[in-house]
RNA sequence: GUCUGCGUAGCCCAACAGGUAGAGGCAAAGGACUUAAAAUCCUUCCAGUGUGGGUUCGACUCCCACCGCAGACACCA
């Protein structure tokens, strides 16, 4: 090898030497301890930029570190290959969804090799293919038997842009997560996972997922919403069914004043019928934004309705509005409302003119707004004088003693919505027939394949629904003509059984069991933050869901969960609004930025997001081709905690470049060979520089072990740093003890850095003459010995005060540190009284002193 | 509005379990090498930890209040 650092030389060629002897494919059976590493599956956009790169860079340096432990380390990739993007680009481009999807997976594949990732790409599958699909029907057939999937009329949301309808959590302030677009509300045959079913386990075991951030735990949780309260019927008059309400405040039951319905709620409805008033105002409340009204959250409107209930224990009546504030996809669509003790209910009643009736005295009542905290009941008849908590079991007791109300659960969890009346998705392996129903394709059928032939106009509805024969079908049933379902599934349902299908790709089932139970859980998956609730839910549904089935055995898919922050960009813009990619911005001596192309001075704007509106990702291509994949994996370990957003700055990746050439230098101009016999334990040193740089040596190994386990790799990074300054400085000694420690030294920093940097240390590990390759070269132990001070620095402090630092010997005893302590100091201590000494063994000693 | 995270040098970031505020990097300045530049190497500079209290012998670290930034949730009855 050259002199001269040369990673592109070098890179490609381990590369291929790793992918011809398969270092990196995983074995199903294998005595070693099993390890599954995981990313979260790439949507196959195209190009990809630095930002993507840190989530790869982070499990490849993971995966390499658990390998080297002697781990059987999974860590396989593939695509999320189906979706609307792929629609969009046909009308846009007049391209197939397959040929476009199929060119960003070869685009994407190339850019991420770049990285010389540690991928078993023996395991690489994409979802768009009906191998895959197949089995994903398959299961989804198996649900429905279980009575997890079943279909029903219900009210859905909307994407006009999309033209599909989405499920709740992909609704974000009334808006398409995806397309941006303001939902509406329709009604249409949906098909639904029954997720509800699990909502208590789905939120219980998040108390088992201690290796995931507590505040992803906590956004399932809020999600979820788990509430206990009582459920209760008002008798109405002229409405037999009467109004069956919901509430977590059964001790406020006494100050009832009227009740509220969503305008979505039968007896909304059945108002409007006769009266055009109220239909208008339910017009208006539907064509209502969430986002507009939050906006407006302040106004609450109301349209009072001919009905009344009459209350459950006074008897009293007491009117019924239509509120624009009541929704109807919580608990019952319908609110008892409690003006003196709900914020909403009180403006609502200021607005109307209503009663407010105070029932709960607690401390700090407000003077003018709804007292919403726990307290004694006043005015409450036979429950006057109990404390809220009591109250609410006692009312309970009495609705349930009356037979007319009962305990309830409610969850803000509501069933999966699956459909999607889109082209480009797992056709949903369903045929509906005028005799028997809605009737599962039968199995040996599958996969039930899309159609190549298909036309997809923007706005123009659901592809497959449109087609001229695909639908055409004859029953499996009754054999007479019958129609496919023409929905397919929403993408989240492909990506959330992945995983497990990773573990057995050949397998004719859906899933093999050997092989799912040997690798399941996932031991450490990595991600965005922006999963927290959508994808990361849906798989532990699904996981679940398939344990019932008997697919799988565990209850959980993901044993520990990393999300790494996103990588940020300074935006540059031209007066004429266009923003310039980073790459093409030169930074002139004057301080300014100039467009590289046409010399004009652009405006910076403020670190945002990669992202393709503000042109600002950062492609690595370029820079791979410049520095070499190990400077960027480096850098972007070094830069900023995992977990934090990373600051891209050209100038850091130059320091990590400068680094990798200062390590490469430590082999090449020292000009060695490595005899692994050739190590001196500490006992056998006795200068202190020897014994120093020993310790450094192993205190490292010490750290970067520790700091890697922790997913510091921030400091970790900066640890070999050190270790490399450190051996700097001996580069050129003649000392024979000191080469001979020099080159233990290095033999240990290309092993500690080989999960960053494995292109550089890989080569550099055969340069120093090693027989072996790194990558099949087990971690380093360091020597405890070794990383034992015999000398400390004990700092003597006055009154917490730094007055002196003296050299002594590791281990004194509290006595002998606070005698020394007290000698050198004393000078200090003219014209003072000792009060108390505080003696830190081997690190302070403070005096208090006055 | 609620919850979470973060505020340390010009910048990105360290600091074990409360115990010397500085590990690492960037930038800057000076120097070496060079015909020169780039690259490389060496040296140097810089803060008292967002603000105000409290606990303690001792607080970046713990507690309370506030300010700022980021993210999540936001009429869930």
């Amino acid at each position: 090898m050259s002199e001269r650092y040369n990673p592109l030389a070098l890179e490609p060629i381990w590369q291929k030497s790793w992918a011809d002897k398969g270092v990196f494919a995983a074995s199903n059976s294998s005595d070693k301890p099993k390890y599954y590493a995981l990313e979260m599956f790439p949507y196959p956009s195209g190009n990809i930029h630095v930002g993507h790169a840190r989530n790869y860079v982070v499990g490849d340096v993971l995966a390499r570190f658990k390998r080297s432990q002697g781990f059987n380390v999974l860590h396989p990739l593939g695509w999320d290959a189906f979706g609307m993007p792929a629609e969009n680009a046909a009308i846009k481009h007049k391209v197939h969804p397959k040929e476009w999807t199929k060119q960003n997976i070869e685009q994407m594949k190339s850019d991420l090799k770049l990285f010389g990732l540690s991928i078993d790409w023996s395991r690489e599958f994409a979802t768009c293919e009906p191998s895959y699909y197949k089995h994903q029907q398959s299961f989804f057939i198996d649900m429905f038997k279980a009575g997890l999937v079943y279909s029903k009329e219900a009210h859905v949301n909307w994407d006009p842009v999309d033209q599909t309808v989405l499920a709740n959590e992909q609704v974000v302030d009334g808006k398409g997560w995806r397309s941006g677009a303001a939902v509406e509300r329709r009604t249409m045959k949906q098909w639904f996972f029954n997720i509800t079913r699990y909502a208590d386990d789905l939120l219980n075991d998040l108390d088992k997922l201690t290796d995931w951030p507590e505040r992803v735990r906590t956004m399932q949780a809020n999600w979820i919403g788990r509430s206990e309260g009582l459920k209760f019927t008002f008798k109405v008059n002229n409405w037999a069914d009467g109004l069956t309400v919901y509430t977590t405040r059964p001790d406020t039951i006494m100050g009832v004043t009227f009740c509220s319905v969503a305008p979505e709620h039968p007896l909304a409805a059945e108002t409007a019928k006769n009266d055009p008033q109220a239909l208008s105002f339910i017009k208006e409340c539907q064509g209502l934004g969430t986002s507009e009204e939050a906006i407006e959250k302040a106004d609450k409107k109301g349209y009072k309705t001919p009905f009344t209930a009459t209350h459950p224990i006074t008897g009293i009546e007491i009117p019924i509005y239509i509120g624009n504030f009541v929704l109807m996809g919580y608990g019952t669509g319908a609110v008892m409302a409690v003006p003196a003790h709900d914020e909403r209910d009180y403006a609502f009643a200021k607005k109307y003119d209503l009663p407010i009736n105070v029932v709960i005295k607690g401390d700090n009542m407000p003077d003018d707004n709804a007292y919403i905290g726990a307290g004694v009941l006043v005015d409450s008849g036979e429950f006057t004088g109990l404390d809220s908590k009591t109250a609410k079991t006692k009312v309970i007791e009495w609705f349930e003693a009356n037979k007319t109300g009962e305990k309830t659960v409610n969850y803000r969890l509501r069933d999966w919505g699956i459909s999607r009346q889109r082209y480009w998705g797992t056709p949903i392996p369903f045929i509906n027939c005028t005799s028997c129903g809605t009737v599962p394709v039968p199995k040996e059928e599958l996969p039930v394949e899309l159609p190549i032939d298909v036309e997809i106009i923007a706005g123009g509805g659901n592809p497959l629904d449109l087609h001229p024969t695909w639908k055409n079908v004859d029953c499996p049933v009754c054999g007479k003509a019958a129609l496919r379902e023409t929905d397919t599934m929403d993408t989240f349902v492909d990506s959330s059984w992945y995983f497990a299908r990773y573990t057995c790709v050949d397998s004719e089932k859906p899933l093999d069991k050997a092989a799912v139970d040997h690798w399941l859980p996932v031991d450490q998956y990595i991600g965005g933050i922006e999963h927290a609730v959508l994808h990361l839910l849906y798989a532990r549904f699904i996981t679940k869901a398939l344990k019932e089935i008997g697919y799988v055995s565990v209850y959980e898919p993901f044993k520990a969960l990393l999300t790494q922050g996103m990588v940020l960009s300074p935006c540059y813009r031209t007066t004429g609004g266009e923003y310039i990619n980073p790459l093409d911005v030169i930074h002139g001596d004057d301080g300014k930025s100039r467009y590289k192309v046409t010399n004009e001075e652009l405006e910076v704007l403020a670190n945002e997001k990669m992202s393709k509106s503000k042109n600002n990702g950062v492609p690595p291509r370029p820079l791979v081709e410049r520095y070499g994949c190990d400077t960027l994996r480096l850098y972007t370990m070094f830069c900023a905690p995992i977990e934090r957003t990373l600051e891209w700055s050209e100038a850091g990746v130059d320091g990590a470049w400068r680094y990798l050439g200062r390590v490469w230098s430590l082999v090449h101009e020292a000009g060695f060979t490595v005899n692994a016999e050739d190590i001196i334990p500490m006992a056998g040193l006795s200068d202190k520089k020897h014994k120093e740089l020993k310790r450094k040596i192993h205190k490292t190994a010490r750290k970067v072990s520790s700091d890697i386990e922790k997913f510091q790799f921030n400091t970790m990074v900066a640890a070999c740093m050190e270790l490399a300054n450190a051996l700097g400085e001996h580069k050129d000694s003649t000392d024979q003890t000191t080469q001979t420690l020099y080159r233990e030294g290095v033999v240990m920093l290309l092993q500690l850095l080989n999960p960053v940097a494995p292109h550089i240390t890989e080569q550099l590990w055969q340069d120093i003459g090693q027989k072996t390759w790194l990558v099949e070269t087990l971690w380093p132990e360091f020597d405890m010995a070794a990383t034992e001070d015999d000398e400390i620095t004990m700092v003597v402090q006055i009154n917490g005060k730094l007055r002196e630092k003296l050299i002594v010997s590791a281990g004194l005893s509290k006595e002998d540190a606070e005698q020394q302590a007290l000698q050198a100091i004393e000078p200090h201590l003219t014209g003072m009284t000792v009060r108390k000494c505080i003696v830190i063994p081997d690190r302070l000693v403070n005096i208090v002193a006055n």
